[in-house]
DNA sequence: CCAAAAGTGTTATTGATACACCCATGC
DNA sequence: GCATGGGTGTATCAATAACACTTTTGG
């Protein structure tokens, strides 16, 4: 029994995805998702939450259980059934990469992927393709947002995560009518115009739009 | 680990589950859901079939893998995590009842729940409140309906499932409207009055509606 | 004063909802 | 001929989609 975890962020106008370079057999050389081993007396959450924190620092975030993969050969070795969570991580609360074993950590674009071990593959295109969904009829977005952002950061995150153009003003419309966004009265003056409001998500959590 | 069902039907228009008398400890005389351990050579899915028959006979059904629960503590005798998947039956594709064992089989409805051992409670309201939002966007009452059905019949089982009414005229006009429905040309006049003409779904497989 | 992002309303179209009567059959 | 479920259309309302210009700031 294993916990794998598909963890999404989005930078430089590109969803990516967290991988792992394989050191051993088998699949040595190859990319994989991070994952673990449960442990005896975690629950399949908490062994989500270990092997996040392992991996990138970060342990409040927004997670979500996917999908069990169990297919007898998917690992080579030994039947290993996988539990697979989701989670999503904003670009701006990772810690900066230590410089050490930069190599064998890395985030990919989900649209140039390497090579990967085992049926990761599938898995990330199942993800993919749930995040996806989830981000047409949800909130979602709050989990790949700093607490403070711009309207037209919040939008940016809808069209990379659902490969499209929206509305300007429909989606402020859309967006603010849902209730679940609060101005914070400070304006961001970092870009170089006209400085816009900050909002904020009253409470972060998932819920379904409309 | 295990592998769990929670297997719905309809009949007398209500919404049931099929639950089995435990006959040993813990929890001995409770109710549960139908499970089994997962073997070394099989699938999540196979094991959920194999699982499917041995309880009802019945081996093509809509079955769709839910949720996996693996709480350190959920059985007291070991660690088990289960992968619990749910599955449709229509009522008529049932084999009649033997008359031995008759007590430790049964069919449930969701309304009137008997106690139930390990989590199962909580297994199956989640199981519950996710069919009734799969039925507001979604073909899945196919799965709970024989091949050839009255529109009336599949309204009915929509209203069953959501727990509330709907529009006749509405409804009949957004279904054929989906195109996934077919007329058999046949009519059906079972009834004691003006026979209803039959459909089938073109595809019996799961589909999002509009 | 120019470039760049912020901000703001109205109209048209589409989909969803509400609603009532005639029809075909078995008894 | 009557009771019962089968079958049909229209009008209103709500939600969504299309669309362009003015404002504020930094350089």
């Amino acid at each position: 029994m294993t916990v794998d975890l598909v963890i999404f962020t989005v930078n430089l106008e590109q969803l990516k995805v967290l991988l792992v370079k394989r050191a051993e057999q088998p699949f040595a050389g190859l990319w994989s998702i991070p994952g673990g081993f449960l442990e005896s007396a975690e629950s399949l959450e908490d062994a989500a939450i270990r092997v996040m924190q392992e991996k990138t620092g970060v342990k409040e975030i927004y997670l979500e259980q996917l999908y069990t993969f169990g297919a007898p050969a998917r690992d080579p070795r030994a039947r290993v059934v996988t539990v697979v969570y989701f989670a999503l991580i904003p670009w701006q609360n990772l810690p900066q990469p230590t410089s050490k074993k930069i190599s064998d950590l890395g985030w990919h674009a989900v649209e140039q992927l390497p090579e990967l071990a085992f049926d990761h593959r599938e898995i990330l295109n199942y993800a993919t393709s749930r995040l996806r969904a989830k981000a047409s009829y949800s909130n979602i977005a709050y989990g790949l947002l700093p607490a403070h952002f711009r309207l037209s950061e919040l939008q940016k995150m809808y069209e990379i995560i659902s490969a499209r153009e929206l509305d300007k003003r429909n989606f402020r419309k859309r967006m603010l009518a849902t209730g679940l966004l609060e101005e914070t009265g400070q304006k961001d003056s970092a870009g170089a115009h006209r400085p816009a409001m900050l909002y904020l998500f009253k409470k972060r959590e998932f819920v379904l739009l409309d």
